[in-house]
DNA sequence: TTCTCTGCAAAACGTTTGCAGGGCG
DNA sequence: CGCCCTGCAAACGTTTTGCAGAGAA
């Protein structure tokens, strides 16, 4: 955890930018919460727990700072707000979701599955890769095997 | 064209909705700008070109209909802006996207590259896919060729 | 000082909704 | 009549921005 904070202090600094005690607070929130897929808002809130003075457009603006330093992926499931996710330590790849259509739960799949269809991509289309977004909306086990058991009983 | 429109037609019937002018003026400029991923205002800009009396929020809720009933893919590229996408006729499959970071240009991938992923997520995750949306975020073609005769000019 | 960063409030943005009226069965 | 649909304007929720001040180098 404190050596993560430490890497993400060093990645600010390489680029001019202080590691400020809202910032801090913002980040260690996100490394608590990193299951989480926490919106803007959501992030606020768990600050303001810790550090009641903060005000809500120092969240945006450190997520815009950590999205642009490709310390934070920013996505979209299509809801209306943006959630921000914390990369991976030393993740060459991005990771995918599942996004569950009954009970609203999102998965992660931190396996990079889209080696082969990058290849494709590249050299059928000559487009160069540089990152990809992958979503699979559909039922989660959870909710299939509960889908199951309303039947049977 | 006017098959298609015809088909819509039924599809709206179908669920007893009717095809009043304004969304037929609405699913003809989705079809002549088929390739665009025209965002909700500029469906809006180019119906009022046909029908200047439409309101915005019929283009919304047409659009939303729309959705509902499959005839519209509503995609999101992460720049704030839903974007409404013709299905294909008869595809089953959804088709993927080429988004370029130097232009901005969209291109489609109407190819289905994700069987085999599916599968995996089926049967190691146990989670049955009903959607996905898949978009790459790289440089194009275009792009990369621009980029490699300024270097050599 | 200078420069970055912050908090607040206001603004901007895309989108949705309430409502009164229109059109058609 | 009843019902669906529309246009307008207002409202909404999220995100951005202007600005004056705080704080560090």
């Amino acid at each position: 955890m404190e050596h993560r904070i430490e890497r993400i202090k060093k990645q600010l600094h390489a680029q001019s930018y202080k590691l400020t005690p809202q910032r801090e607070a913002t980040v260690r929130v996100l490394l608590e919460r990193e299951e989480d897929h926490l919106s803007a808002e959501d992030v606020y809130l768990l600050v303001k727990e810790k550090a009641p003075e903060i005000g809500l457009a120092t969240v945006y603006r450190t997520l815009e700072l950590l999205s642009e330093l490709k310390v934070v992926d920013k996505i979209n499931f299509g809801d209306g707000v943006s959630r921000y996710d914390l990369r991976k330590e030393g993740a060459e790849h991005f990771h995918h979701h599942l996004v569950c259509i009954e009970c609203g739960s999102v998965e992660e799949i931190v396996d990079d599955l889209l080696g082969d269809v990058e290849k494709i991509v590249e050299n059928d289309w000559g487009f160069q890769v540089k990152d990809h977004r992958l979503t699979f909306h559909g039922v989660c086990k959870q909710c299939q095997e509960t889908a199951v058991q309303s039947k049977t009983s």
